[in-house]
DNA sequence: AAAAGGTTCAACCAAATAGTTGAACTTAAT
DNA sequence: ATTAAGTTCAACTATTTGGTTGAACCTTTT
């Protein structure tokens, strides 16, 4: 009756911070436990196991993460508004989560399976509205006869990637962690052009 | 003196399977013994620890792995065909490794002094060659003006992505293996345009 | 064929790590 | 105040896992 919340939340913040940085292997209950500032037998009175902590982490965290693509996704805004829209979207989140990325390829390729069950089950899918759009794009000569699904993954892709990748960036091109940062900030500005011109049409020739 | 080079062999090809599929901390001495069909002693016989295994793989595989990158990005072709060749020496590294782009992600993040360390001392670096002939195609005005370490990246990324994110694709756009198999194939085909569409010039307006 | 040195393995060991327990403590209801 | 239910924690257990050992086994050298 205490802290009931209180306490949970600690645990489930801590978790939250130690399964993205080191994944499910490489994270230790200990580790949750001396994050939380508690007992590590806390960690089971509340979530009873490892997985089934890691499991909430993970629904948590999707749960947070695709809704809000989802939503820019499928707005009903102008192509070139809704790529500066998404981009918006994923630098918002990247910036607080910075782990997110790794962690999320990490764990969809370790367990490929549960992850699929937890697409399915939390009904993820590209909303039809983006993909007829470039169909609609493409059918009125807008942009380059393009299979959306590669439209799709270009832009996640050219969003996702620095985050991903980034200490190789920082270390071939000798940034600080500051330089990174608005290396970053500057690459959104371009992003939006990058991702348009990836299918963009011929205007002459 | 029996067979020396097949067993430490068969050991590293174990090593190399096992750490890839499941990162160094998901990763079990016991698993690659299994995998290598040999007795779990053998491991330490032949390279002392776990940690001295991993070394020699994520060596192994850096050095199988940027040097062609590195190749392709110095060498003297004009830069669409320099795109080409890129993109054809992505996909044939990654064809045979699937897991690799994953597996370099996962590795770099949890160990990022590790792996800086390993990438300075194979002196792994950017070449100059490139980076000065993207600079020169914009003074000549052939592209629009964009900074090269952006431009490196895009490529990168849009080559690299589909491979880490397999999972979350073939789940969303509903593909069995073999028609995610086609699906890149065809998009190998696009990828270039892809490219340096990211950074070419308007041609009217 | 005997000696020497490298190779293999079953059985162990020690450390790390997930999970359990029972007693003490806190809070809210009666 | 007493009780009942939820919460906390130190100490403990069971299991997993990296690593070791010593004897048996090849292969080559002499």
């Amino acid at each position: 009756m205490k802290r009931e919340k209180e306490t949970e939340e600690k645990i489930f913040d801590a978790a939250k911070k130690v399964f993205q940085r080191s994944g499910y292997a490489g994270a230790r209950m200990q580790d949750i436990a001396d994050e939380a500032d508690i007992n590590k037998s806390m960690l089971h009175y509340y979530f009873r196991s490892k997985d089934k902590l890691f499991q909430a982490v993970l629904q948590e965290r999707m749960r947070k993460f695709f809704p809000k693509i989802q939503q820019a996704l499928g707005s009903d805004k102008p192509l070139d508004r809704k790529i500066e829209e998404l981009v918006d979207t994923y630098y918002g989140i990247f910036k607080e989560n910075p782990y997110l990325p790794s962690f999320v390829i990490l764990e969809m390729n370790q367990h490929p399976a549960r992850f699929r069950e937890m697409v399915r089950s939390n009904m993820i899918e590209i909303p039809d509205r983006f993909l007829d759009q470039i169909r609609n794009e493409v059918e009125k000569g807008n942009i380059r006869p393009v299979d959306p699904r590669d439209f799709l993954i270009n832009t996640i892709a050219l969003c996702v990637f620095p985050f991903m990748a980034r200490p190789m960036i920082q270390q071939l091109f000798g940034m600080e962690e500051g330089q990174f940062l608005s290396f970053i900030s500057n690459r959104k500005e371009e992003l939006p052009a990058f991702i348009l011109n990836t299918v963009r049409k011929d205007t002459a020739s």
